[in-house]
DNA sequence: AGAGTTCTTATCGTTATCGGTAAAACGACA
DNA sequence: TGTCGTTTTACCGATAACGATAAGAACTCT
């Protein structure tokens, strides 16, 4: 986990929460109500400047009526990421 | 959100992630010089006593080789959940 | 230009995460 | 009963999330 690729994964995820508000046509203030949390808040995560505790992603999903995985919704084709159950192997050298 | 439902989210997943771990033999300091995460820190996320921030869930799910969503994995067949797209609807009443 | 709505940014205070370290608890096994 | 491996818990200090509030941008109307 590089310190882009967790500045890209909060951009990312703040992208898709404000697309899925956009199509509720909820705004920050209805969300903010909706969740709990303030609009201020909601506003930082969306644009990606906030890193979001777990429950605080999960009543954004469950107000937006969508899993917490569609939030963080990896579909994008890395290379060939299995996305599930890859357990075997992993040699780890003597770097452990 | 329910203060319950949040208890039992963090500590789905992180049963998840013990699972996943021993999945993969690797103990908690393992675990934590692969994510650079503290043993102690992650003893707490998996034991459901911490609430993780975004980044610090998809470091432990870059070193288990996952993908964040296998972590929140909501396959509880909740009732009739779709699990995507719902938009449409979302009756506020004067809620808002 | 002015008013209205929405979003952003800033500051403050409270609380929580997180790494580090160390100590305690829990195993299994001889 | 011991020790070894693993995990849990407890403290510390630094950083950050979060709510509240208020001020600033941006954008659309009339």
């Amino acid at each position: 986990m590089s310190i882009e690729n967790e500045r890209k994964l909060l951009a990312d995820v703040g992208r898709r929460i404000r697309a899925i508000r956009a199509e509720q046509s909820l705004n920050l203030d209805q969300l903010a109500r909706l969740t709990g949390i303030s609009a201020p808040a909601l506003s930082l995560i969306e644009t990606g400047k906030r890193d979001a505790r777990l429950t605080t992603l999960a009543k954004i999903a469950a107000a937006l009526r969508v899993s917490l995985s569609v939030l963080m919704d990896d579909t994008s084709p890395g290379p060939d990421a299995k996305t599930k159950d890859a357990p075997q192997g992993y040699d780890l050298g003597d770097y452990l």
